[in-house]
DNA sequence: TTGAAGATGATT
DNA sequence: ATCATCTTCAAG
């Protein structure tokens, strides 16, 4: 028995997934096969193509396209020319949808996550529901938690730069 | 082909 | 408040 989340969890709304992705495992074996097992702790909805502060939100591109597919991939992209960032495509075929992780355990901060997980370019696309070096093990869904506007996307305009979108416990 | 901007982080 | 650093994408 395995406590792997599988594709049942990874193909349901961002929305949903949000709140109950808190306190989840998120597990790395690093080259050498050390294992570092750490508790998400927060992240942010990305989500349909209305969604201006989406990358989909232009449409399916080189760079998106994974957001475009089932839940359980690993999108990742550069940004500022230096920060990797760990995005968790869910939802279905078809509806763009991706949690961007934005802490683990005591770090706090996207670009610190994939500095600290060892996370780059070679984990685009990778299946969190089959991958021997990265994957997320099932928990208890946390207590409390709070929720707040996403950060970092005031060109994106009303209604989404006030979203409720961050969530975080 | 080119240039402008960016889902950040560290430092002043 | 500023800057480091470079890929992506849309415009020309």
């Amino acid at each position: 028995m395995s406590d792997r989340l599988d594709r049942t969890f990874f193909g349901r709304d961002a929305l949903i997934i949000a709140p109950e992705i808190l306190g989840k495992v998120l597990v790395r074996v690093l080259p050498d096969g050390t294992r570092l097992l750490l508790p998400v702790t927060e992240v942010e909805v990305y989500r349909g193509l209305d969604d201006r502060a989406s990358h989909a939100s232009r449409g399916m591109t080189e760079r998106n396209r994974v957001m475009f597919g089932q839940g359980g991939i690993i999108y990742m992209y550069l940004i500022y020319g230096m920060h990797w960032m760990l995005n968790i495509v869910t939802g279905d075929e078809g509806g763009p949808e991706a949690l961007l992780i934005r802490g683990v355990g005591e770090t706090s901060g996207p670009g610190r996550v994939t500095r600290l997980l060892a996370l780059g370019k070679d984990f685009y696309g990778e299946d969190l529901t089959s991958s021997t070096r990265i994957w997320l093990e099932n928990r208890p869904a946390v207590e409390n938690f709070t929720t707040g506007p996403r950060v970092g996307i005031n060109y994106s305009g009303e209604p989404w730069i006030s979203m409720p979108w961050r969530f975080r416990c």
